[in-house]
DNA sequence: AACTGTGAAGTGGTTCACAGCA
DNA sequence: TGCTGTGAACCACTTCACAGTT
């Protein structure tokens, strides 16, 4: 399943469950494109990943839908991660309420900074969660068999942390940290880089000035 | 020029920077490859899509390749930038102190919160930069000629924004919010999900597991 | 008649592999 | 000999278009 198809689920899902709330029994492949932004054909496609099983001439059973949606994303299991690096953009993640409902739970956040050990941060709601030293990082990674981490630490301790979280047994890591980080085999990064993406942007904008 | 190959001109260019520094005349496309994490393949490919004019047999003349790479991320004129809804990830932008040596500059914060307006937020090297109440976007996009704007907002409140951006002139959004936004033609949307990042790396993670 | 499911074509980007040049 | 520049193959995803099904 292509990640671009993983990363238009959630959507898909939100949808889903407004429509079931409503009491909709089925839902087009149109409706859905809609209001994600992206053409039918997509969905579609998109759909026949997760096993579809829509009606043609009629649509998509919306409930059984859902469920479907729901396992291919693996919502049945809660997935553990830790958060490395407690600035803005650490904090900004671990107070996110829209975790919750994706199933994903940060139970750990770290910080090399003495001041910031111990604080509380995250909403009540979610669950409050303490921060520690960076020197527990590994063994609490291996302890709750975490998985996931998120690098958002400046860019010098980036590559330290990233040897730290996968000799721990951490798989997958969410690189914030605008570098290149190099890991063992099968270990996958997704590097996110705000200011590249400005970049981007930037670069676009002047051209359409020239224009 | 693909967007790909913009995304990775930042990070030759710092590798440029550092090479100038120690008094490096020349550099191998295999040089900026393993610093950047890619192929030497790419390297040339996205060199040459700013004109590159390395030497057969010797490598890439430091100096000039850096200065073509600056013109191409049009480097040589400030571009000025809005944030709109500060919370912690608005926060985390407008302190990034990365922005300056990619000539982005946040000019302007706003947000729907009285009790936020007239905050001075910021690095006070960069410069520091007020809270503004969201009825005054309008006219400060219109006035600053600001072409990029970053939506940092809760999804409820996004649409509205981007429609207040665009219409006062902005042609680029960076979309913080984990929605679609319908906008006009011509401007383009970026959107940024860190929660559907760590999902997408969730489900990679699982089917490791089953593995 | 309406809408799905999917081959086939198209697109954007990467990789290969090698000719071209110092 | 060594490294660049680039056509051509390749790959992943999107779009088209239409046959298939109720």
């Amino acid at each position: 399943m292509p990640d671009a198809t993983i990363a238009r689920l959630p959507q898909y899902l939100r949808c889903l469950s407004q429509l079931e709330n409503t009491g909709a029994q089925t839902v087009h492949s149109a409706d859905l494109a809609g209001h994600v932004g992206v053409s039918g054909a997509v969905v579609r496609r998109d759909l026949s990943y997760v096993g579809s099983y829509g009606t043609r001439g009629v649509g998509y059973p919306v409930a059984q839908l859902r469920q479907k949606v729901i396992t291919a994303l693996g919502l049945a299991t809660e997935h553990r991660l830790v958060v490395v690096g407690i600035g803005h953009m650490g904090r900004a993640l671990a107070g996110y309420s829209g975790f919750a409902e994706r199933e994903l739970r940060v139970v750990g956040l770290f910080d090399i900074d003495p001041d910031l050990i111990g604080t509380k941060i995250g909403e009540a709601s979610t669950g409050m969660v303490e921060i520690q030293p960076l020197t527990d990082l590994a063994a609490f990674v291996a302890d709750h068999e975490v998985r996931i981490g998120v690098i958002a630490t400046p860019a010098a301790s980036a590559q330290a942390v990233a040897d730290l979280l996968t000799s721990a047994g951490v798989t997958s890591i969410l690189n914030l940290s605008a570098t290149h980080l190099a890991v063992p085999e099968g270990v996958v990064v997704r590097p996110v880089d705000l200011a590249t993406e400005i970049q981007i942007l930037a670069v676009h904008a002047a051209q359409q000035e020239v224009r």
